[in-house]
DNA sequence: ATTGTGGCCTGCCCGC
DNA sequence: TGCGGGCAGGCCACAA
């Protein structure tokens, strides 16, 4: 699903539709536009108007348009993004492959006949009109040791639910938290604000060589932690038997022998 | 303020 | 072969 490593992928891929006019604004259906402006509205500030940047906070893309609005998109877990009919990335897990046009929620029509679409089936995703930004935390691809510590510091939430909440750390969804956990070997379980300064950069070193492990690779389920997220799972790394809890009111697996 | 829970949304998979 | 239940999780509203 979409995590940093996919909403990366698709704003590299939105850099080409950046200095092109939109000529036409299509939203398929109005509950895909989120926030307080409207479906018309979001029409009107794109149309006739230029993208002039492409920027990525966490899982939110946001493309910013010379009119002074700015487009963000989110991606909910079945989002995807194509320019040109180019999709971002190549599978995306809990998706399906097929495309069907009915899933197309933002049809962006450019005036040279390419075109920026949001496809996406479940509507768990989303477009809005000049997205709030600041409540957001610190991007996970670039959170500094002090901001993580804030991220963590006094919080008696599970350590994982904490990596989830966007307002504390933007971008770590449920796939990439399980693999980061996994290879810092620390329970999801455990309490935010019990980690030791060691424990803490450990966490981020992981956060650090995760984010980038999985954008190399293309997707936030390519860790190696993904193929035995299923009963019966062992770990990859010392053969004990994956258990399954939910944390945050999400899936979570991982190992009780060297997550502590 | 913090923390936890449930609902939204629908394609897909499994068992019958 | 069709049907129905359960599952997936990012995000938000809401409660305590």
């Amino acid at each position: 699903m979409p995590e940093l490593p996919e909403v990366e992928a698709y704003r590299q891929l939105a850099e080409q539709a950046l200095g092109r006019m939109v000529s036409t604004v299509r939203v398929t259906d109005p509950r895909f536009v989120r926030g307080p402006s409207g479906p018309a509205a979001l029409v009107g500030a794109l149309r006739q108007h230029r993208f002039v940047a492409a920027r990525r906070h966490g899982k939110l893309l946001v493309l910013d348009l010379d009119s002074g609005h700015r487009l963000g998109l989110h991606f909910g877990m079945t989002g995807r993004l194509l320019v040109d009919g180019t999709p971002g990335v190549d599978g995306l897990l809990y998706s399906s492959d097929r495309g069907l046009p009915v899933w197309d929620r933002l049809i962006v029509g450019l005036a040279d006949g390419g075109s920026l679409v949001v496809s996406d089936p479940r509507l768990l995703g989303g477009a809005s009109l000049d997205p709030d930004e600041q409540r957001l935390g610190p991007d996970a691809r670039s959170v500094t040791p002090a901001e993580l510590r804030r991220a963590l510091a006094g919080s008696a939430s599970a350590l994982k639910a904490r990596l989830l909440d966007q307002a504390k750390l933007a971008g770590v969804g449920n796939l990439m938290a399980d693999e980061l956990l996994w290879r810092a070997s620390l329970a999801p379980g455990r309490r935010a604000g019990s980690l030791s300064p060691a424990e803490q950069r450990r966490l981020l070193h992981h956060l650090r060589a995760t984010v980038e492990l999985l954008m190399a690779r293309g997707g936030s389920h390519m860790g190696d932690l993904m193929a035995e997220r299923h009963p019966g799972g062992r770990c990859p790394r010392d053969g004990a038997g994956l258990r399954r809890s939910t944390i945050g009111g999400r899936t979570s697996w991982w190992c009780p022998a060297h997550q502590r």
